[in-house]
DNA sequence: GCATTTCGTCTCGCTCAGCGATACGCGCCG
DNA sequence: CGGCGCGTATCGCTGAGCGAGACGAAATGC
Protein backbone atom coordinates (compact mmCIF):
# COMPACT_ATOMS: atom_id res chain seq x y z
CA UNK A 1 0.00 0.00 0.00
CA UNK A 2 2.58 2.13 -0.84
CA UNK A 3 1.02 5.66 -1.72
CA UNK A 4 0.97 5.97 -5.51
CA UNK A 5 2.25 9.67 -6.34
CA UNK A 6 1.55 8.98 -9.42
CA UNK A 7 -1.65 6.89 -9.99
CA UNK A 8 -0.78 7.10 -13.44
CA UNK A 9 2.63 5.78 -13.52
CA UNK A 10 1.87 2.87 -16.00
CA UNK A 11 5.17 0.95 -16.97
CA UNK A 12 7.18 2.59 -19.89
CA UNK A 13 9.13 -0.44 -20.33
CA UNK A 14 6.59 -3.16 -21.47
CA UNK A 15 5.05 -3.42 -24.99
CA UNK A 16 1.55 -3.47 -23.55
CA UNK A 17 2.13 -0.40 -21.21
CA UNK A 18 3.69 1.66 -24.17
CA UNK A 19 0.63 0.46 -26.33
CA UNK A 20 -1.62 1.60 -23.65
CA UNK A 21 0.40 4.60 -23.31
CA UNK A 22 0.12 5.79 -27.11
CA UNK A 23 -3.42 5.03 -26.66
CA UNK A 24 -4.33 7.18 -23.74
CA UNK A 25 -2.32 9.70 -25.88
CA UNK A 26 -4.99 10.51 -27.74
CA UNK A 27 -7.41 13.35 -26.59
CA UNK A 28 -11.44 13.09 -27.20
CA UNK A 29 -11.73 15.61 -29.52
CA UNK A 30 -8.88 15.02 -32.08
CA UNK A 31 -10.23 13.76 -35.27
CA UNK A 32 -6.36 12.20 -36.33
CA UNK A 33 -3.08 12.76 -34.99
CA UNK A 34 -0.12 12.60 -37.01
CA UNK A 35 2.80 9.83 -35.90
CA UNK A 36 5.23 12.93 -35.08
CA UNK A 37 2.40 14.38 -32.45
CA UNK A 38 2.00 11.20 -31.09
CA UNK A 39 5.72 10.55 -30.38
CA UNK A 40 5.92 14.09 -28.92
CA UNK A 41 2.72 13.26 -26.63
CA UNK A 42 4.62 9.62 -25.29
CA UNK A 43 8.25 10.43 -24.94
CA UNK A 44 8.30 7.54 -26.71
CA UNK A 45 10.54 6.86 -29.62
CA UNK A 46 10.00 7.29 -33.36
CA UNK A 47 10.47 4.17 -34.46
CA UNK A 48 8.51 2.92 -31.26
CA UNK A 49 5.60 4.25 -32.19
CA UNK A 50 5.75 3.55 -35.74
CA UNK A 51 5.66 -0.41 -34.91
CA UNK A 52 3.04 0.11 -32.15
CA UNK A 53 0.47 1.81 -34.00
CA UNK A 54 1.32 -0.03 -37.05
CA UNK A 55 0.13 -3.24 -34.53
CA UNK A 56 -2.50 -1.28 -33.11
CA UNK A 57 -4.14 -1.03 -36.42
CA UNK A 58 -3.86 -4.52 -37.21
CA UNK A 59 -5.77 -5.45 -34.39
CA UNK A 60 -8.22 -2.98 -34.72
CA UNK A 61 -8.11 -0.61 -31.82
CA UNK A 62 -6.30 2.23 -34.20
CA UNK A 63 -7.90 3.32 -37.81
CA UNK A 64 -5.20 4.47 -40.10
CA UNK A 65 -6.70 7.92 -41.65
CA UNK A 66 -5.67 10.71 -44.01
CA UNK A 67 -4.11 12.95 -41.05
CA UNK A 68 -2.34 10.16 -38.88
CA UNK A 69 -4.18 7.73 -36.62
CA UNK A 70 -7.18 7.82 -34.64
CA UNK A 71 -8.98 5.74 -31.96
CA UNK A 72 -11.29 2.94 -34.11
CA UNK A 73 -14.77 1.56 -33.74
CA UNK A 74 -13.11 -1.61 -32.11
CA UNK A 75 -11.65 0.19 -29.29
CA UNK A 76 -15.06 1.45 -28.61
CA UNK A 77 -16.87 -1.99 -29.00
CA UNK A 78 -13.90 -3.06 -26.23
CA UNK A 79 -14.71 -0.24 -23.89
CA UNK A 80 -18.69 -1.26 -23.98
CA UNK A 81 -17.53 -4.69 -21.95
CA UNK A 82 -16.76 -2.57 -19.11
CA UNK A 83 -19.05 -4.76 -16.93
CA UNK A 84 -19.54 -2.26 -14.14
CA UNK A 85 -19.98 0.98 -16.04
CA UNK A 86 -22.32 -1.09 -19.14
CA UNK A 87 -24.73 -2.62 -16.66
CA UNK A 88 -25.24 0.63 -14.49
CA UNK A 89 -25.77 2.16 -17.81
CA UNK A 90 -28.13 -0.19 -19.02
CA UNK A 91 -30.29 0.05 -15.79
CA UNK A 92 -29.65 3.98 -15.63
CA UNK A 93 -31.08 4.92 -18.76
CA UNK A 94 -35.27 4.18 -18.60
CA UNK A 95 -34.77 6.50 -15.43
CA UNK A 96 -32.36 9.34 -17.07
CA UNK A 97 -34.81 9.25 -19.91
CA UNK A 98 -37.91 9.67 -17.02
CA UNK A 99 -35.29 12.64 -15.61
CA UNK A 100 -34.90 14.17 -19.31
CA UNK A 101 -38.63 14.36 -20.30
CA UNK A 102 -39.50 15.86 -16.83
CA UNK A 103 -36.52 18.49 -17.24
CA UNK A 104 -35.96 19.22 -20.68
CA UNK A 105 -32.44 19.78 -19.74
CA UNK A 106 -28.87 18.24 -20.20
CA UNK A 107 -28.70 15.13 -17.82
CA UNK A 108 -25.64 13.38 -16.50
CA UNK A 109 -25.17 9.83 -14.85
CA UNK A 110 -21.35 9.76 -13.03
CA UNK A 111 -18.94 7.43 -11.21
CA UNK A 112 -15.86 8.08 -9.05
CA UNK A 113 -12.98 6.96 -10.60
CA UNK A 114 -9.68 8.05 -8.13
CA UNK A 115 -10.13 11.64 -7.42
CA UNK A 116 -12.35 12.41 -10.29
CA UNK A 117 -15.85 11.56 -11.98
CA UNK A 118 -15.90 10.01 -15.25
CA UNK A 119 -19.60 10.45 -17.07
CA UNK A 120 -20.82 7.16 -17.69
CA UNK A 121 -24.23 8.97 -19.62
CA UNK A 122 -24.99 12.35 -21.14
CA UNK A 123 -28.17 13.46 -22.27
CA UNK A 124 -30.05 16.42 -23.59
CA UNK A 125 -31.97 17.98 -26.23
CA UNK A 126 -31.04 20.20 -29.08
CA UNK A 127 -31.36 23.48 -26.74
CA UNK A 128 -28.58 21.81 -24.91
CA UNK A 129 -26.49 23.80 -22.92
CA UNK A 130 -22.71 23.64 -24.12
CA UNK A 131 -20.98 22.12 -21.46
CA UNK A 132 -17.82 20.76 -21.32
CA UNK A 133 -18.87 17.20 -19.93
CA UNK A 134 -18.82 13.99 -22.18
CA UNK A 135 -19.45 10.52 -21.94
CA UNK A 136 -16.41 8.74 -20.91
CA UNK A 137 -14.98 12.26 -19.73
CA UNK A 138 -13.55 13.18 -16.48
CA UNK A 139 -14.00 15.84 -13.92
CA UNK A 140 -12.75 16.95 -10.33
CA UNK A 141 -14.87 15.21 -7.81
CA UNK A 142 -14.79 18.83 -5.55
CA UNK A 143 -16.09 21.23 -8.19
CA UNK A 144 -19.05 19.23 -9.77
CA UNK A 145 -22.29 18.46 -8.41
CA UNK A 146 -22.14 15.01 -9.16
CA UNK A 147 -18.46 14.99 -7.56
CA UNK A 148 -19.85 16.87 -4.45
CA UNK A 149 -22.82 14.24 -4.27
CA UNK A 150 -20.37 10.78 -4.40
CA UNK A 151 -17.70 12.44 -2.31
CA UNK A 152 -20.39 13.67 0.60
CA UNK A 153 -21.19 9.89 0.63
CA UNK A 154 -18.01 7.73 0.66
CA UNK A 155 -16.00 6.66 3.06
CA UNK A 156 -13.85 9.49 5.34
CA UNK A 157 -10.85 7.87 4.41
CA UNK A 158 -11.28 9.01 0.48
CA UNK A 159 -12.74 12.26 1.27
CA UNK A 160 -10.34 13.13 3.72
CA UNK A 161 -7.54 12.69 0.91
CA UNK A 162 -9.83 15.03 -1.26
CA UNK A 163 -10.29 17.56 1.06
CA UNK A 164 -6.10 17.96 2.26
CA UNK A 165 -5.30 17.54 -1.41
CA UNK A 166 -4.69 20.60 -3.65
CA UNK A 167 -8.23 22.30 -4.42
CA UNK A 168 -7.80 23.10 -8.13
CA UNK A 169 -9.17 26.05 -8.96
CA UNK A 170 -11.51 25.73 -12.35
CA UNK A 171 -13.07 29.00 -11.90
CA UNK A 172 -13.92 32.31 -9.42
CA UNK A 173 -16.74 29.80 -7.78
CA UNK A 174 -14.89 27.16 -7.35
CA UNK A 175 -14.81 26.20 -3.54
CA UNK A 176 -11.18 25.84 -2.80
CA UNK A 177 -11.24 26.34 1.35
CA UNK A 178 -11.54 22.89 2.50
CA UNK A 179 -13.88 24.21 5.62
CA UNK A 180 -16.11 25.53 3.03
CA UNK A 181 -16.14 22.69 1.22
CA UNK A 182 -16.75 20.09 4.12
CA UNK A 183 -19.37 22.03 5.81
CA UNK A 184 -21.25 21.95 2.09
CA UNK A 185 -20.74 17.85 2.41
CA UNK A 186 -22.24 17.69 5.70
CA UNK A 187 -25.38 19.94 4.09
CA UNK A 188 -25.19 17.23 1.14
CA UNK A 189 -24.81 13.71 2.80
CA UNK A 190 -28.18 15.43 5.07
CA UNK A 191 -30.55 17.30 2.71
CA UNK A 192 -29.42 14.40 0.13
CA UNK A 193 -28.95 16.93 -3.10
CA UNK A 194 -25.76 18.74 -3.74
CA UNK A 195 -25.65 21.95 -5.92
CA UNK A 196 -22.98 23.51 -8.32
CA UNK A 197 -22.97 26.90 -8.88
CA UNK A 198 -20.75 28.37 -12.16
CA UNK A 199 -18.04 26.05 -9.81
CA UNK A 200 -16.59 23.93 -12.59
CA UNK A 201 -17.68 26.50 -15.37
CA UNK A 202 -18.66 29.61 -15.86
CA UNK A 203 -22.29 29.92 -16.78
CA UNK A 204 -23.19 26.40 -15.66
CA UNK A 205 -25.43 25.25 -12.64
CA UNK A 206 -25.92 21.74 -11.53
CA UNK A 207 -28.70 19.69 -9.51
CA UNK A 208 -27.23 16.07 -8.58
CA UNK A 209 -27.94 13.34 -6.12
CA UNK A 210 -26.42 10.06 -5.30
CA UNK A 211 -27.17 6.76 -5.92
CA UNK A 212 -26.85 5.10 -2.91
CA UNK A 213 -25.69 1.15 -2.86
CA UNK A 214 -26.81 -1.34 -0.19
CA UNK A 215 -23.70 0.03 2.49
CA UNK A 216 -24.86 3.13 2.06
CA UNK A 217 -21.96 4.04 -0.28
CA UNK A 218 -22.60 5.98 -3.34
CA UNK A 219 -21.96 3.81 -6.56
CA UNK A 220 -22.68 6.98 -8.78
CA UNK A 221 -24.98 10.01 -9.65
CA UNK A 222 -27.59 11.73 -11.51
CA UNK A 223 -27.28 15.43 -12.38
CA UNK A 224 -29.43 17.47 -14.24
CA UNK A 225 -27.10 21.31 -15.66
CA UNK A 226 -28.28 24.42 -17.15
CA UNK A 227 -27.11 27.32 -18.32
CA UNK A 228 -26.77 30.23 -15.33
CA UNK A 229 -29.64 32.55 -16.86
CA UNK A 230 -32.97 30.76 -17.09
CA UNK A 231 -32.09 27.28 -15.16
CA UNK A 232 -33.09 27.19 -11.63
CA UNK A 233 -31.60 24.26 -10.16
CA UNK A 234 -33.76 24.07 -6.69
CA UNK A 235 -36.70 23.38 -9.23
CA UNK A 236 -35.29 20.35 -9.91
CA UNK A 237 -34.55 18.61 -6.58
CA UNK A 238 -37.04 16.44 -6.10
CA UNK A 239 -37.14 15.16 -9.75
CA UNK A 240 -33.00 14.52 -9.35
CA UNK A 241 -33.81 13.01 -6.15
CA UNK A 242 -36.74 10.79 -7.14
CA UNK A 243 -34.42 9.65 -10.19
CA UNK A 244 -31.11 8.86 -8.17
CA UNK A 245 -33.57 6.44 -5.55
CA UNK A 246 -35.34 4.75 -7.84
CA UNK A 247 -31.87 3.63 -9.94
CA UNK A 248 -30.93 2.76 -6.55
CA UNK A 249 -33.14 0.56 -5.18
CA UNK A 250 -33.74 -1.09 -8.43
CA UNK A 251 -29.92 -1.70 -8.72
CA UNK A 252 -30.35 -3.13 -4.92
CA UNK A 253 -32.99 -5.56 -5.73
CA UNK A 254 -31.14 -6.78 -8.99
CA UNK A 255 -27.95 -7.24 -6.94
CA UNK A 256 -25.38 -5.46 -4.61
CA UNK A 257 -22.28 -7.27 -6.39
CA UNK A 258 -20.51 -4.08 -8.23
CA UNK A 259 -17.78 -2.00 -7.85
CA UNK B 1 -21.82 -24.40 -25.71
CA UNK B 2 -18.60 -23.89 -27.10
CA UNK B 3 -17.95 -21.14 -29.30
CA UNK B 4 -17.13 -21.38 -32.83
CA UNK B 5 -13.58 -21.11 -33.90
CA UNK B 6 -12.54 -17.46 -34.09
CA UNK B 7 -12.64 -15.98 -37.40
CA UNK B 8 -11.17 -13.02 -36.35
CA UNK B 9 -7.28 -14.69 -36.74
CA UNK B 10 -5.46 -11.24 -35.06
CA UNK B 11 -1.53 -11.62 -34.45
CA UNK B 12 -1.34 -14.37 -31.60
CA UNK B 13 2.06 -14.42 -31.95
CA UNK B 14 3.02 -10.72 -30.98
CA UNK B 15 2.85 -9.22 -27.15
CA UNK B 16 -0.27 -6.59 -28.23
CA UNK B 17 -2.33 -9.42 -30.29
CA UNK B 18 -2.48 -11.66 -27.39
CA UNK B 19 -3.28 -9.09 -24.81
CA UNK B 20 -5.74 -7.60 -27.25
CA UNK B 21 -7.27 -11.50 -27.67
CA UNK B 22 -7.61 -11.71 -24.13
CA UNK B 23 -9.88 -8.41 -23.78
CA UNK B 24 -11.99 -9.79 -26.73
CA UNK B 25 -12.27 -13.34 -24.69
CA UNK B 26 -14.46 -11.30 -22.51
CA UNK B 27 -18.71 -11.42 -23.25
CA UNK B 28 -21.07 -8.76 -22.45
CA UNK B 29 -22.42 -10.15 -19.37
CA UNK B 30 -19.88 -12.10 -17.46
CA UNK B 31 -19.18 -10.64 -14.49
CA UNK B 32 -15.92 -12.09 -13.66
CA UNK B 33 -13.63 -14.51 -15.72
CA UNK B 34 -11.85 -16.65 -13.75
CA UNK B 35 -8.23 -17.17 -15.02
CA UNK B 36 -8.76 -20.96 -16.27
CA UNK B 37 -11.74 -19.62 -18.54
CA UNK B 38 -9.18 -17.20 -20.56
CA UNK B 39 -7.26 -19.72 -21.06
CA UNK B 40 -9.83 -21.73 -22.50
CA UNK B 41 -11.38 -18.82 -24.51
CA UNK B 42 -8.12 -17.69 -25.83
CA UNK B 43 -6.50 -21.34 -26.21
CA UNK B 44 -3.12 -19.34 -24.78
CA UNK B 45 -1.35 -20.65 -22.58
CA UNK B 46 -1.67 -20.07 -18.77
CA UNK B 47 1.38 -18.65 -17.65
CA UNK B 48 1.25 -16.02 -20.77
CA UNK B 49 -2.76 -15.45 -19.76
CA UNK B 50 -1.46 -15.02 -16.18
CA UNK B 51 1.60 -12.83 -17.07
CA UNK B 52 -1.06 -10.84 -19.31
CA UNK B 53 -3.48 -10.65 -17.48
CA UNK B 54 -1.91 -8.91 -14.52
CA UNK B 55 -0.14 -6.60 -16.87
CA UNK B 56 -3.46 -5.73 -17.71
CA UNK B 57 -4.77 -4.87 -14.35
CA UNK B 58 -1.48 -2.64 -14.12
CA UNK B 59 -2.41 -1.02 -17.41
CA UNK B 60 -5.83 -0.36 -15.65
CA UNK B 61 -7.50 -2.36 -18.70
CA UNK B 62 -8.72 -5.13 -16.11
CA UNK B 63 -9.56 -5.21 -12.55
CA UNK B 64 -9.31 -8.05 -10.40
CA UNK B 65 -11.93 -9.34 -8.83
CA UNK B 66 -13.41 -12.24 -6.75
CA UNK B 67 -14.05 -14.67 -9.30
CA UNK B 68 -11.51 -13.49 -11.42
CA UNK B 69 -10.96 -10.54 -13.99
CA UNK B 70 -13.01 -8.22 -15.63
CA UNK B 71 -13.15 -5.26 -17.88
CA UNK B 72 -12.42 -2.30 -16.03
CA UNK B 73 -13.57 1.59 -15.93
CA UNK B 74 -9.92 2.42 -18.08
CA UNK B 75 -11.34 0.38 -20.67
CA UNK B 76 -14.56 2.12 -20.64
CA UNK B 77 -12.77 5.80 -21.04
CA UNK B 78 -10.55 4.84 -23.58
CA UNK B 79 -12.95 3.37 -25.62
CA UNK B 80 -15.10 6.42 -25.79
CA UNK B 81 -12.33 8.07 -27.38
CA UNK B 82 -12.90 6.24 -30.25
CA UNK B 83 -14.25 9.34 -32.45
CA UNK B 84 -16.41 8.56 -34.91
CA UNK B 85 -18.51 6.50 -32.85
CA UNK B 86 -18.23 9.48 -30.12
CA UNK B 87 -18.78 12.38 -32.51
CA UNK B 88 -21.53 10.64 -33.92
CA UNK B 89 -23.32 9.87 -30.71
CA UNK B 90 -22.57 13.07 -29.34
CA UNK B 91 -24.62 15.15 -32.53
CA UNK B 92 -27.24 12.03 -32.34
CA UNK B 93 -28.31 12.28 -29.15
CA UNK B 94 -30.66 15.08 -29.31
CA UNK B 95 -32.30 13.50 -31.86
CA UNK B 96 -32.54 9.96 -30.30
CA UNK B 97 -34.33 11.86 -27.97
CA UNK B 98 -36.60 13.41 -29.73
CA UNK B 99 -37.47 10.17 -31.19
CA UNK B 100 -37.75 8.28 -28.32
CA UNK B 101 -39.85 11.45 -26.61
CA UNK B 102 -42.85 11.01 -29.37
CA UNK B 103 -42.79 7.21 -29.47
CA UNK B 104 -41.79 5.70 -26.02
CA UNK B 105 -40.09 2.84 -27.52
CA UNK B 106 -36.60 1.36 -27.73
CA UNK B 107 -34.86 3.89 -30.12
CA UNK B 108 -31.53 2.05 -31.46
CA UNK B 109 -28.58 4.10 -33.03
CA UNK B 110 -26.25 1.84 -35.40
CA UNK B 111 -23.11 1.84 -38.01
CA UNK B 112 -21.94 -0.80 -40.24
CA UNK B 113 -18.47 -2.75 -39.16
CA UNK B 114 -17.89 -5.52 -41.42
CA UNK B 115 -20.94 -7.58 -41.98
CA UNK B 116 -22.24 -6.56 -38.69
CA UNK B 117 -23.87 -3.31 -37.19
CA UNK B 118 -22.57 -2.48 -34.03
CA UNK B 119 -24.51 -0.47 -31.75
CA UNK B 120 -23.49 3.18 -30.78
CA UNK B 121 -26.33 3.85 -28.42
CA UNK B 122 -29.62 2.23 -27.22
CA UNK B 123 -32.32 3.80 -25.55
CA UNK B 124 -35.70 3.39 -24.08
CA UNK B 125 -37.96 3.68 -20.85
CA UNK B 126 -39.22 1.17 -18.06
CA UNK B 127 -41.46 -0.59 -20.22
CA UNK B 128 -39.05 -1.12 -23.00
CA UNK B 129 -39.11 -4.83 -24.77
CA UNK B 130 -36.51 -7.26 -23.52
CA UNK B 131 -34.48 -6.79 -26.90
CA UNK B 132 -30.65 -8.93 -27.14
CA UNK B 133 -29.70 -5.58 -28.45
CA UNK B 134 -27.27 -4.30 -26.32
CA UNK B 135 -24.47 -0.64 -26.58
CA UNK B 136 -21.54 -1.78 -28.43
CA UNK B 137 -23.13 -5.49 -28.98
CA UNK B 138 -23.34 -6.34 -32.95
CA UNK B 139 -25.92 -7.87 -34.94
CA UNK B 140 -25.68 -9.41 -38.32
CA UNK B 141 -27.00 -6.90 -41.24
CA UNK B 142 -29.46 -8.75 -43.28
CA UNK B 143 -31.59 -9.79 -40.29
CA UNK B 144 -32.41 -6.22 -38.24
CA UNK B 145 -33.78 -3.16 -39.18
CA UNK B 146 -30.66 -1.06 -38.90
CA UNK B 147 -28.84 -3.26 -40.70
CA UNK B 148 -31.05 -3.62 -44.28
CA UNK B 149 -31.14 0.10 -43.89
CA UNK B 150 -27.49 0.38 -43.90
CA UNK B 151 -26.84 -2.35 -46.82
CA UNK B 152 -29.61 -0.82 -48.83
CA UNK B 153 -27.50 2.30 -48.97
CA UNK B 154 -23.73 1.26 -49.36
CA UNK B 155 -21.93 0.50 -52.15
CA UNK B 156 -22.44 -2.62 -54.62
CA UNK B 157 -19.34 -4.88 -53.55
CA UNK B 158 -19.97 -4.75 -50.00
CA UNK B 159 -24.36 -5.20 -50.70
CA UNK B 160 -23.26 -8.39 -52.84
CA UNK B 161 -20.66 -9.77 -51.09
CA UNK B 162 -23.41 -10.12 -48.17
CA UNK B 163 -25.77 -11.47 -50.61
CA UNK B 164 -24.01 -14.20 -52.24
CA UNK B 165 -22.44 -15.14 -48.32
CA UNK B 166 -24.44 -17.30 -45.91
CA UNK B 167 -27.33 -15.84 -44.11
CA UNK B 168 -27.73 -16.91 -40.90
CA UNK B 169 -31.09 -17.71 -39.60
CA UNK B 170 -31.74 -16.27 -36.70
CA UNK B 171 -35.40 -16.81 -36.36
CA UNK B 172 -38.25 -18.39 -38.90
CA UNK B 173 -38.82 -15.33 -40.17
CA UNK B 174 -35.28 -13.98 -40.65
CA UNK B 175 -34.71 -13.79 -44.99
CA UNK B 176 -32.40 -16.37 -45.38
CA UNK B 177 -32.91 -16.39 -49.55
CA UNK B 178 -30.88 -13.75 -51.27
CA UNK B 179 -33.82 -12.95 -54.30
CA UNK B 180 -35.96 -11.69 -51.72
CA UNK B 181 -33.63 -9.90 -49.71
CA UNK B 182 -32.52 -7.91 -52.51
CA UNK B 183 -35.72 -7.38 -53.60
CA UNK B 184 -36.48 -5.96 -49.83
CA UNK B 185 -33.05 -3.88 -50.13
CA UNK B 186 -34.36 -2.15 -53.13
CA UNK B 187 -37.92 -1.31 -51.79
CA UNK B 188 -35.76 0.37 -48.89
CA UNK B 189 -33.45 2.24 -51.36
CA UNK B 190 -36.73 3.46 -52.70
CA UNK B 191 -38.65 3.66 -49.64
CA UNK B 192 -36.05 5.24 -47.51
CA UNK B 193 -37.21 2.94 -44.76
CA UNK B 194 -36.61 -0.76 -43.81
CA UNK B 195 -38.84 -2.95 -42.00
CA UNK B 196 -37.46 -5.94 -40.04
CA UNK B 197 -40.75 -8.36 -38.38
CA UNK B 198 -39.61 -10.84 -35.94
CA UNK B 199 -36.35 -11.63 -38.38
CA UNK B 200 -33.54 -11.40 -35.50
CA UNK B 201 -35.27 -11.90 -32.49
CA UNK B 202 -38.87 -13.62 -32.22
CA UNK B 203 -41.35 -10.73 -30.78
CA UNK B 204 -39.89 -8.06 -31.69
CA UNK B 205 -40.67 -5.84 -34.99
CA UNK B 206 -38.45 -2.65 -35.50
CA UNK B 207 -38.56 0.24 -38.56
CA UNK B 208 -35.26 1.87 -39.65
CA UNK B 209 -34.03 4.96 -41.73
CA UNK B 210 -30.63 5.53 -43.03
CA UNK B 211 -28.44 8.64 -41.90
CA UNK B 212 -27.08 9.39 -45.26
CA UNK B 213 -23.57 11.40 -45.83
CA UNK B 214 -22.62 13.76 -48.33
CA UNK B 215 -22.31 10.52 -50.97
CA UNK B 216 -25.66 9.62 -50.35
CA UNK B 217 -23.91 6.73 -48.37
CA UNK B 218 -25.31 5.62 -44.96
CA UNK B 219 -23.23 6.49 -41.91
CA UNK B 220 -25.17 5.06 -39.71
CA UNK B 221 -29.17 3.97 -39.28
CA UNK B 222 -31.81 4.71 -36.53
CA UNK B 223 -34.47 2.47 -35.39
CA UNK B 224 -37.24 2.04 -33.17
CA UNK B 225 -38.41 -1.36 -31.63
CA UNK B 226 -41.19 -3.00 -30.22
CA UNK B 227 -42.94 -5.90 -29.13
CA UNK B 228 -45.39 -7.35 -31.50
CA UNK B 229 -48.31 -7.28 -30.23
CA UNK B 230 -49.05 -3.63 -29.43
CA UNK B 231 -46.74 -2.34 -31.87
CA UNK B 232 -47.14 -1.33 -35.23
CA UNK B 233 -44.01 -0.15 -36.85
CA UNK B 234 -45.65 1.53 -39.72
CA UNK B 235 -46.89 3.98 -37.45
CA UNK B 236 -43.48 5.38 -37.03
CA UNK B 237 -42.19 5.66 -40.18
CA UNK B 238 -42.37 9.47 -40.75
CA UNK B 239 -40.97 10.25 -37.42
CA UNK B 240 -38.18 7.54 -37.48
CA UNK B 241 -37.43 8.99 -41.15
CA UNK B 242 -37.38 12.83 -39.67
CA UNK B 243 -34.83 12.14 -37.10
CA UNK B 244 -32.63 9.97 -39.76
CA UNK B 245 -33.07 13.10 -41.94
CA UNK B 246 -32.34 15.51 -39.39
CA UNK B 247 -29.26 13.80 -37.82
CA UNK B 248 -27.90 13.44 -41.55
CA UNK B 249 -28.27 17.01 -42.74
CA UNK B 250 -26.98 17.98 -39.36
CA UNK B 251 -23.76 15.93 -39.65
CA UNK B 252 -22.97 16.90 -43.26
CA UNK B 253 -23.45 21.09 -42.39
CA UNK B 254 -20.70 20.02 -39.55
CA UNK B 255 -18.41 18.47 -41.91
CA UNK B 256 -18.45 15.62 -44.01
CA UNK B 257 -14.84 14.21 -42.99
CA UNK B 258 -15.89 10.75 -40.92
CA UNK B 259 -15.57 7.21 -42.17
C1' DG C 1 -10.99 -40.67 4.94
C1' DC C 2 -7.79 -40.48 0.78
C1' DA C 3 -7.30 -39.88 -4.24
C1' DT C 4 -7.86 -36.91 -7.96
C1' DT C 5 -8.62 -32.95 -10.41
C1' DT C 6 -8.72 -28.02 -11.04
C1' DC C 7 -7.07 -23.74 -10.07
C1' DG C 8 -3.84 -19.83 -9.26
C1' DT C 9 0.90 -18.74 -8.72
C1' DC C 10 5.83 -18.90 -9.43
C1' DT C 11 10.42 -20.30 -11.33
C1' DC C 12 13.76 -20.62 -14.80
C1' DG C 13 16.63 -21.10 -18.83
C1' DC C 14 16.03 -20.16 -24.16
C1' DT C 15 15.21 -17.29 -27.93
C1' DC C 16 13.19 -14.28 -30.83
C1' DA C 17 10.25 -10.03 -30.58
C1' DG C 18 10.97 -5.66 -29.72
C1' DC C 19 14.29 -2.07 -29.49
C1' DG C 20 16.27 2.40 -31.03
C1' DA C 21 20.26 4.55 -33.61
C1' DT C 22 20.60 5.55 -38.10
C1' DA C 23 19.44 6.43 -42.75
C1' DC C 24 16.46 7.62 -46.73
C1' DG C 25 12.74 9.95 -49.61
C1' DC C 26 9.58 13.36 -49.62
C1' DG C 27 7.16 17.85 -49.34
C1' DC C 28 7.54 22.43 -47.47
C1' DC C 29 9.53 26.34 -45.96
C1' DG C 30 12.61 30.57 -46.37
C1' DC D 1 19.08 25.55 -52.79
C1' DG D 2 19.73 23.94 -48.01
C1' DG D 3 17.33 23.01 -43.90
C1' DC D 4 13.60 20.98 -41.55
C1' DG D 5 9.91 17.98 -40.17
C1' DC D 6 7.56 14.22 -41.61
C1' DG D 7 6.69 9.04 -42.45
C1' DT D 8 9.08 4.93 -43.44
C1' DA D 9 12.66 1.27 -43.68
C1' DT D 10 16.93 -1.27 -42.14
C1' DC D 11 19.54 -3.90 -38.98
C1' DG D 12 22.32 -5.92 -35.33
C1' DC D 13 21.84 -6.35 -29.98
C1' DT D 14 19.57 -7.89 -26.02
C1' DG D 15 16.39 -8.53 -22.51
C1' DA D 16 11.31 -9.11 -22.36
C1' DG D 17 8.42 -12.48 -23.09
C1' DC D 18 7.88 -17.33 -23.55
C1' DG D 19 6.00 -21.88 -22.06
C1' DA D 20 7.19 -26.37 -19.75
C1' DG D 21 6.84 -27.49 -15.44
C1' DA D 22 6.57 -27.47 -10.31
C1' DC D 23 3.88 -26.46 -6.24
C1' DG D 24 0.25 -25.56 -2.69
C1' DA D 25 -4.51 -24.81 -1.96
C1' DA D 26 -9.01 -25.81 -2.69
C1' DA D 27 -12.68 -28.10 -4.76
C1' DT D 28 -14.57 -32.75 -6.31
C1' DG D 29 -15.01 -37.67 -6.42
C1' DC D 30 -15.30 -42.10 -4.25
Amino acid sequence: MTQAPRPEAAGLDTVLGKAVTILRAFRPDDRAVPLAELVRRTGLHKATVHRLAAALVANRLLDRVDGGYRPSGGLFELGMLASPERSLLEVAVPFLQDLYERTHETVHLGVREGHDIVYVAKIGGHRQVRAPSRTGGRMPLHCTAIGKALLAHTDDALRQEVLTGPLERRTPHTLVAPGALRRQLREITETGVAFEREESTVGIQCVAAPVLGGDNAAVAAISVAGPTGRFRPERYVTQVRAAAAGLGSMLNRRGPRDR
